[in-house]
DNA sequence: CTGAAAGCGCTTACAG
DNA sequence: CTGAAAGCGCTTACAG
């Protein structure tokens, strides 16, 4: 009975057609169907025709691993993603960031090879290295930069093509997508500024992230500039913690206005704190969440936050990728200006 | 000076090993090496040792093509996501799913080819049939399942290895995971039954998910059981939708004193809904989520919600599928009951 | 236990 | 424009 149904399935399993077989059927060279089925010039335009109809009809792919062992392109790009599974849920960038980059390999007919190792960095490196010796990949796209950042001389020294998502690091000539956070901090203050707040606090992402301490300093600076007393203090991403940094910054003698959340986790789970500590929000604190998300505007009140087209930005990584696999040099490309989206987590200082 | 820098980096750049090198070296032959190199009988124990060590101190790796051109396996499983981005965002079902995958894989030595695609679950079959044509993978996992879903032909008759995540389908010997959801119902409707609620709502998520089929069913049956009243309407998993939809709801003549929401965002955005609407939770309305999250935890008040445990789901499909690669013919398996984490969303009715 | 050899399914100079 | 042939780097019977 088991076997019946087995040999249902197995039997409907066509062989596998191979090029010979083209070729053999059509009484031409296997020359002549690889260059026609690859638009390659070097056959008659209707052969090519007859090429391209006959394997339509049989079904034919072409090998992946034959291809790529004669020299050609995999097709594939790697990402590895090492953070905590809590901070990877948490942060909806990843998923917004995978699209983008997607809908570029969707349309380059590539695929990405995806890792996700814990919070491990050090095996992000030995997984570029696994990938690039077995030839697995064309090339690599790195995100979450961090501070001193091992990979930049790791895929230099493996000479596996990569983008890095941060950045621009001197002295490495990798092409990358930076965000001039400076400025984004600048636009976060300046609407505080303009609501009359005076004492600000932010709560920031880990400073092993190149970004975050970009942002830090950022706040800091466009604080200062604006005669603004700033407290910083970092946090894991999660909702836990944002919670306890929260409430500890309101138990202080002179509690900050607005709080500053690096992500929209933390937001959240601000607001939360904050309502337990009695505070009102906006009436009493403004809340700013440096993400954009589905999160942001689901909440009572909604979130101020700072917005980003992060698919547009995996897939000007992915874009900058295949060009340099491609044997392009793309220079480093600065990210478009973030926007902020003023909801109703702000309001004026009373 | 571009060039200087360019050149200290491809002078770094080592050539790559090959297995041939390795056997010249040592004076034995390709087969030797091999057998050395993948733990196979045919080498004498000094000389194995010998080829291992020299393979690592060259840095040697496998050419994946090269292996997998002389039939052995990939070691990649395909993975296909084909909802909309904003739904992927707003489930954090699918990156807990896949670190689960992924400490499978880590394990096995294998990678994730991963494709993320709109809302279009043809091209899900079109890329299966690619990759399996392309032999890029060894299998794929199916997540998802849709009423009368087509993958579960194509699959059988692409021949291409695959774990349905749902299921099970009768006449069909697909490998798959399902979770039994009219139990899953009965918990959650249990729980609002005690607390004395009479009425109830659920906004579950499209109809189209099998899942969502099955626990509409579930949550009918298991209240209709003791007798309650229930409301049922299906959104689509975003929280606008679901915020829309519980102001209809409590705009009734008789609404409920208590909603199921299918998910976490929809769960958040119905209590800002709510709130809206002049509902306080719990005292005159209860929430449930029927997924557990950082979310859930983080709003005020904290949502009751259901919890699996969604990466041991993604490491049991994974494993599953790794053993139908391997010859196995796994059955059925059903996932682990789910529990439901009481928070402060829920309350006994007034 | 070891070696010589064929084969996997492509690509790509090289002759015609 | 076309065909015969070598090569990519492995695996795996098959003799010894």
């Amino acid at each position: 009975m088991v076997q019946d149904q087995s040999s249902v399935e197995q039997a409907t399993a066509r062989p596998r057609v191979r090029m010979a077989d083209i070729a053999r059927e059509l009484g031409i060279s296997k020359a002549a169907v690889s260059y026609a089925l690859n638009g390659l010039p070097g056959v008659a335009a209707d052969t090519r025709q007859r090429v391209l109809d006959l394997a339509r009809e049989r079904g034919w792919h072409a090998s992946s691993s034959a291809r790529a062992l004669s020299g050609a392109r995999t097709g594939v790009v790697g990402l590895v993603l090492s953070r905590p599974t809590d901070v990877l849920t948490a942060e909806t960038f990843f998923i917004r960031f995978l699209a983008g980059v997607e809908s570029v390999l969707n349309r380059s007919g590539g695929s990405l090879l995806l890792k996700v190792i814990g919070d491990h960095p050090e095996l992000e490196i030995a997984t570029y290295e696994r990938w690039w010796g077995e030839r697995r990949i064309d090339g690599v796209l790195m995100v979450d930069e961090r501070y001193r950042d091992a990979r930049v001389d790791a895929v230099a020294r493996l000479g596996v093509p990569a983008v890095l998502c941060g950045g621009p690091v001197k002295a490495a000539q990798l092409p990358c997508l930076w965000t001039d956070q400076a400025a984004d901090a600048a636009i976060v203050v300046e609407h505080l500024a303009r609501l009359g707040h005076r004492r600000v606090a932010h709560i920031s992402g880990p400073l092993e992230f190149a970004h975050e301490r970009g942002r830090r300093r950022g706040v800091r600076r466009a604080a200062r500039d604006r005669g603004m007393e700033v407290t910083t203090v970092a946090a894991d991403y999660t909702g836990p913690q944002a919670g306890e940094e929260t409430a500890r910054l309101m138990r202080a003698p002179e509690p900050p206005t607005a709080i500053v959340y690096g992500n929209d986790v933390m937001a959240v789970s601000g607001m939360g704190a904050l309502a337990e500590a009695g505070c009102r929000v906006p009436e009493d604190v403004s809340v700013v969440s440096w993400d954009d998300s589905a999160l942001t505007c689901v909440t009572r009140p909604t979130i101020t936050a700072l917005w980003r087209d992060t698919p547009a930005y995996g897939a000007t990584a992915a874009r900058l990728l295949l060009d340099l696999v491609d044997g392009k040099q793309p220079g480093p490309v600065q990210v478009a200006a973030s926007a902020l989206r003023e909801r109703d987590s702000t309001a004026a200082v009373r």
